[in-house]
DNA sequence: CGCGTTCAGGAGCGGGCGCTCCACAATGAG
DNA sequence: CTCATTGTGGAGCGCCCGCTCCTGAACGCG
């Protein structure tokens, strides 16, 4: 035994993460994430393997982080399933508006620019959106025991789809710079739809 | 006077979306496309200026196209408010699946690509965007008009934005590889949903 | 205290790409 | 036919970046 690894793994990540989300993959150098970090390129090398191995070392943690942060936000709201989904939409709407730069969604930018060159990339996103979509469609069948929705068994896994679906829309517009008060505006008529769904 | 322009400009604009759109802006050299399209780098840097010249030439032609096809979706269609939204669905879904490898759409790649880098393409996309939802608001207000929507005005908008933003998203999970079944079933979870929006 | 082991990080290499430059060819006017 | 003009495209330059390698240095054991 000798020397253990020194440099701060955490901070190291957090730098990769904001390079990767503002400048996109391929106008991030390892040099850059070096000096945002002061690790050295030989040791990132050394931990990391490649470039893309640093990669999807920021991305799964990312994607893991949203998953944590739909279930948080669902789960902490008490209210009826039409003020659930409303919230639910206002807090992504928050989330991405709170960087001026408008950067939106590290999962959705890294999988246009990246999903037809690295599968793991469409991989880790598909099961990151899929497991989002199971807690909003738990959120649904509470919604269906509190008698509030009536819908076919069916009709619940598409519901949450369109729950997820909708976020990252909002997400998407946000890029183009729409003002916080327009998304806000469409997320509120979403959420009112949403609760009127019935039966076919 | 002496030679004019010979190559053909169509097909070299053809090419270089090809490969923009399945390998991304960075991805994609000008050589390739020189290759590709049988025209010489010289000849592209001096009719474009440069690689984003030529890029934001095929972008905004790109952009003028998909506000046409959404224009002939929409305007083509005959039946009620809740039929058209469904149709103009299906057939987002059925364009951008069209593509075996998923490669969803060139705006919502090229703005989650370049929208921090560029602001012409965030502008363009914007314009784009807008362009569509009014496309789709003015089918709402055609179906307040025939009776099948009771909303307020200050909804009109908003609802015609949510079915755009919808369109987006089910292109966003085109590109997860979710099966056509699924998200035609969302689609129609989602369809349904907006003909049943009523005044507040 | 010395020594082997393992990590750190800077220097450098090789390849790729955006862009420029130049020699050539195609055109139309005189 | 001749010549000036302008599009054409390949060769090449300069730069950047991913990755490797090698020199040190920090550690713990004996």
């Amino acid at each position: 035994m000798a020397r253990i690894r020194r440099f701060n793994e955490e901070t190291l990540l957090d730098c990769a993460q904001e390079a990767f989300w503002v400048n996109g993959y391929d106008q991030t150098s390892i040099e850059q994430i070096s000096q945002a970090s002061g690790v050295g390129n030989g040791s990132i090398y050394a931990a990391y393997g490649s470039k893309l191995g640093l990669f999807l070392a920021v991305f799964s943690r990312y994607c893991a982080g949203r998953v944590e942060l739909v279930t948080a936000v669902v789960d902490s709201h008490v209210g009826s399933f039409e003020t659930a989904v409303a919230h639910y939409l206002d807090e992504i709407v928050a989330d991405c508006t709170s960087h001026p730069d408008r950067r939106g969604c590290l999962m959705l930018n890294s999988l246009a620019e990246l999903g037809n060159r690295f599968p793991e990339v469409v991989e880790v996103g598909a099961r990151t959106v899929s497991d989002m979509e199971r807690v909003l469609s738990l959120r649904v069948v509470d919604g269906i025991d509190a008698g509030e929705l009536d819908i076919t068994n069916e009709q619940i896994d598409p519901l949450g789809a369109h729950i997820v679906l909708v976020s990252q829309g909002l997400i998407q517009l946000s890029r183009f710079g729409v003002p916080v008060e327009r998304l806000r505006s469409i997320a509120q008529t979403s959420s009112r739809m949403t609760a009127l769904v019935q039966a076919a």
